[in-house]
DNA sequence: AGACCAATCAGATCG
DNA sequence: TGATTGGTCT
């Protein structure tokens, strides 16, 4: 997003004002696209593409599998219908979910338009088009426009009080907790009024509603709102003043929608007070763009069915379907396609190429012992690429959980392997940015109390908590911000010497602050209020290890800042924005979680940790059973078709979860692949070839991968597998019983799944296990006592030294002291 | 204010 | 197992 703020009146007619300027260009190709010739833009687009692109009236919605050309549709007509005079710029609503696809959209629309066009002002986020809105008419919500947006940090910490105040004990019913339930409110578009009566019980014995109704008032007293407010604020207005929606069905003349399957039902109804419009007699200008099959976002609040309904939502709808993939190869898309069509709720596309070429690897399929052995495979594997002179940029190790990177991230470091992480924690969210922040806002904003309360005793100075109430009981009597309570404290007797002189200091440097603020550029203001605050000298004394990256991370903050116009319009943005950006210029490979690999591609890709339990993930099947799989599948789906040339799948036999050595059994997804496009890589490595011994007891039903990664005898064959198998039917069976929540759910092999192994056919149904391993605490005692003399398959020979419920713990011969489950061991 | 210990928790995350 | 968090103690 263009750094400056949009200050323009918002129905200044800000392209009546200079419209000649900028339709010069615009006009000539409008002209030229009347006469026949092609635009150049549309060169290279495929008969589908071009539909997409050219259906500009009426609702659309564009079915765009992975890698087929979605960001090029997308930007391609928006480009036709400013050239072909259509629409202003400002007429055009385009909403993303990332400020990284807004801002990439952004800059290829200007290399199709082939001029700067700044003037896109409603290209944006559901969000910052919502603080866009909410900003004109923040009065229509009892707010000033100058509000601020509170963070999870802040909402949290204010629940927190909230809580405390209505004399609740914090521990047991936590403020984040109570975070997440007002999200899923608001991603509902609840009010407090709304929320089912259910919902409102579930927390702190009824006081859910009260607590959220609070929250809200809070917020409004505090001229701030959250991320959820910025949609839920705007959909109120709407509804409550017919007027000021006329106003933006009159200058929306076009709406489109990037990733409409990851919307959510507040994003939904703001979409859809925005585009319909009654008195409009032709249909509706929208144009949603998204895949069914790459929904992934169902745990925050997405909704599939926004997008499987759209045609009944907006009738007449035309459906286009992109399946020419651009990406990968034959095999990769051949699995993928065949694995997603397990789904069941899906508007079906299947993607093909035409460029297919027999010398095209296969996707290979790998067992490793544990995880260990995986990264040290997928090490070797890395390596050898590059030294085929293979880039390490177009590599990616796709993993489920975050907790999967550490095995490769030590790996990498003993091999020297140069590699990034993607995601984790974003950089506005790191502790010394936040403070950083709180000191621009308490200047550039003296009544922002939550910065203020930030930092009034950060670095420290001596305001404890006694005095930080005072300041919070003046504040209150007299009705006025924190900031200025304090400046009133400082002038009586009331505090103690030593606190007053400390706050009587921090107010005066505020106050200078502010009076630089119009004169100094916000740069150097920056620099001083960090360095005249002590904050800069508080990790410069810090003797910890991330001290240095902090302060490395404030001077990026500063940097980044250069960018802006002014202070405000910094933290305008900031609020929203802010992601690190990543450099390209180091060779490295990527590491990143499945779901923040959506939308990127890479020439070699790994994917590990295919086992029951981890991928599909226990807990999103717990919660979601068949929708949780199916959503897991999708994911799953989006994971290979993230690989251009090189698809790797990696399972292993043991893992160790929480601390914990667990047997583990092939994901089903492997299953779910067509042979036709896999092969299963023999291993030479570290443990030779896999002995191959039929007969694995797999309770998800026989599968091909029931004879790969075993590195000894067979495993499954010993007893001790065999009697944790029991057990854990034995505890699942307990469990079905007695806890709601668990049910067992049948899944049909569809006909899709039918292709290979005879065995299937006698495979009546499929269970969904409630657990995977019985869960750690067990009723019945172990069978083992100290002492015991005990096998397992992973450690060999050991004693048991200490029995917790099914927990031991055993010194190996050589192996030394570990925890395992009992199951997976075997007396002898 | 800071150090230290016990308790808790371990699926993905956009703005 | 390990990181993080909240509490207590000095």
């Amino acid at each position: 997003m263009s750094g400056s703020p949009d200050d323009l009146p918002f129905f200044g007619d800000d392209d009546a004002a200079r419209p000649a300027a900028r339709a010069g260009g615009i006009a000539a190709r409008a002209m030229a696209a009347r006469q026949g010739a092609a635009p150049t833009y549309l060169e290279g687009l495929n008969p589908e593409q071009r539909l997409a692109v050219e259906t500009t009236e009426g609702p659309v919605l564009v079915l765009a599998g992975a890698g087929t050309g979605k960001t090029r549709v997308l930007t391609t007509r928006i480009a036709h219908i400013l050239a072909t005079g259509r629409a202003y710029p400002s007429q055009i609503l385009a909403v993303t979910f990332t400020n990284k696809a807004a801002r990439e959209m952004k800059a290829r629309i200007e290399v199709l338009v082939g001029e700067a066009i700044e003037g896109m002002p409603w290209l944006g986020t559901f969000h910052s088009i919502g603080v866009k809105i909410l900003r004109r008419h923040a009065e229509l919500a009892g707010l000033k426009s100058s509000f601020t947006i509170l963070d999870t940090d802040d909402q949290i910490r204010l629940l927190k009080q909230l809580i405390q105040a209505e004399g609740l004990d914090d521990k047991r019913w936590p403020a984040r907790q109570l975070a997440q339930m007002i999200d899923g409110w608001k991603n509902k578009g609840l009010a407090p009024g709304d929320i089912p009566e259910g919902d409102a019980r579930a927390f702190a014995n009824g006081k859910g509603r009260a607590l959220y109704l609070a929250y809200q008032e809070r917020l409004k007293t505090l001229n701030a709102v959250d991320f959820g407010d910025l949609l839920l604020h705007p959909i109120r207005i709407f509804r409550e003043n017919p007027d000021v929606l006329r106003e933006y069905h009159t200058r929306f003349r076009y709406i489109l929608v990037d990733e409409y399957q990851d919307t959510n039902t507040a994003q939904y109804m703001w979409l859809r007070l925005l585009a319909q419009n009654p008195a409009r007699d032709s249909a509706v200008n929208i144009c949603c763009v998204g895949d069914d099959d790459q929904s992934i976002y169902g745990w925050r609040g997405a909704e599939v069915d926004n997008i499987l309904r759209f045609e009944k939502d907006f009738p007449g709808a035309r459906v286009i379907r992109l399946e020419r993939n651009y990406r990968s190869t034959a095999h990769i898309l051949g699995a993928a396609s065949h694995l997603i069509a397990h789904n069941e709720g899906r508007l079906g596309k299947t993607l093909f190429t035409d460029a297919v070429d027999p010398d095209d690897p296969k996707v290979k399929v790998h067992a490793a012992w544990d995880s260990e052995e995986e990264a040290r495979a997928v090490g070797e594997e890395i390596e050898a690429l590059q030294a085929r002179g293979k880039a390490l940029n177009d590599m990616a190790i796709l993993v489920r959980a975050s907790f999967q990177m550490r095995e490769f991230e030590d790996r990498f470091v003993t091999l020297g392997l140069n590699y990034r992480v993607i995601g984790g924690p974003r950089f506005y969210e790191r502790m010394e940015i936040r403070d950083a922040l709180a000191y621009l806002r308490i200047v550039a904003q003296g009544a922002d109390d939550l910065a203020f309360e930030r930092i009034v005793n950060v670095p420290k100075r001596g305001l404890g908590e006694a005095s930080v109430r005072q300041i919070h009981d003046v504040a209150r009597m007299r009705g006025t911000s924190l900031l200025q309570a304090a400046r009133d404290l400082v002038g009586t007797e009331e505090m103690k010497p030593k606190p007053r002189a400390a706050l009587r200091n921090l107010v005066e440097s505020i106050e200078r602050w502010q009076g630089l603020l119009e004169r100094t550029p916000h740069t150097e203001l920056a620099e001083i209020i960090l360095e005249e605050s002590g904050y800069t000298e508080m990790w410069k004394n810090d003797r910890s290890a991330e001290a240095p990256g902090r302060l490395e991370n404030l001077k990026e903050l500063i940097r980044s800042m250069e960018e802006y116009e002014s202070l405000r319009g910094f933290l305008e943005h900031v609020a929203l924005v802010m992601d690190a950006e990543r450099d390209e210029e180091v060779d490295a490979v990527s590491l990143m979680t499945l779901h923040s690999a959506k939308g990127l591609e890479f020439d070699t890709v790994f994917l590990p940790g295919w086992e029951e339990g981890l991928f599909p993930h226990q807990r999103a099947l717990d919660e979601g059973g068949r929708a949780g799989l199916e959503e897991e599948r999708r994911l799953a789906y989006v994971g290979l078709t993230r690989a251009k040339k090189n698809l790797h799948i990696w399972f292993t036999s043991n893992r160790r979860i929480h601390g914990l050595w667990q047997s583990t059994i092939p994901s089903r997804f492997l299953d779910e692949l067509p042979e036709a496009h896999v092969e299963v890589a023999e291993e030479s490595g570290a443990f030779g070839g896999y002995a191959r011994s039929p007969g694995r007891p797999n309770p998800y039903g026989p599968s091909r991968f029931d004879e790969a990664g075993q590195a000894f005898s067979s495993p499954y064959a010993t007893p001790g597998w065999q009697r944790a198998r029991r057990n854990r039917n034995e505890a699942t069976e307990r469990n079905w019983g007695t806890r709601s929540g668990h049910q067992v759910e049948r899944i049909g092999y569809g006909e899709a799944d039918s292709g290979y192994g005879a065995g299937r056919g006698s495979v009546k149904g499929r269970t969904i296990e409630g657990e995977l391993v019985a869960r750690s605490v067990s009723d019945t005692p172990s069978a083992f006592k100290v002492g015991d003399r005990v096998f397992h398959i992973k450690f060999g020979n050991g004693n048991v030294t200490a029995i917790d419920g099914n927990k031991l713990t055993i010194d190996f011969d050589k192996a030394g002291q570990k925890r395992v489950l009992d199951g997976f061991v075997e007396r002898v």
